[in-house]
DNA sequence: TACAAATGTAAAATAAACTTTACATTATAT
DNA sequence: ATATAATGTAAAGTTTATTTTACATTTGTA
């Protein structure tokens, strides 16, 4: 799965300790979603889109391998 | 979390194992996400959506206490 | 009513998400 | 060039997702 996080972040120019600290994750989650080292749960993916007024599917996008 | 995959699953009259069929996780799973005994993944989420033709948002809403 | 299909559920095992602490590297501004 | 902010990463620990097997209950249908 891809995703646009660190752009979004920028176009809202806010950190990942930001981001983090919205959605009530540490610092090292966001990093790590952001990098793909693992899959975030849905509700962190509904409250990761929210904040960037986007819907799931224009911040998660599934790959062929999922 | 709430969802209304078995109102989706209705409409689209396809049981707890096809489903689980079609995004190949077991039945148990399925039904542990329909009477939210817990989160899925966000892959899982996507797939569920777009077998439903609906956006993740359209399947899954937060609550207050997510 | 009886049979079959669908759903609910439970326990044990494994994998994966997430936290905390801590430190290293990279980028940015002064 | 130096200080500071931001990001990357790692290890250990806890919690939660997911699988497998298995059985019980409910629902639909002949």
């Amino acid at each position: 799965m891809k995703n646009r996080i660190r752009i979004e972040r920028a176009i809202l120019d806010i950190t990942q300790a930001d981001l983090a600290e919205r959605i009530n994750v540490s610092r090292q989650t966001i990093n790590a979603i952001e990098s793909n080292k693992y899959v975030p749960s849905t509700v962190l993916a509904l409250k990761i889109a929210r904040i960037f007024g986007k819907s799931v599917e224009e911040v998660f996008e599934l790959e062929e391998n999922d």
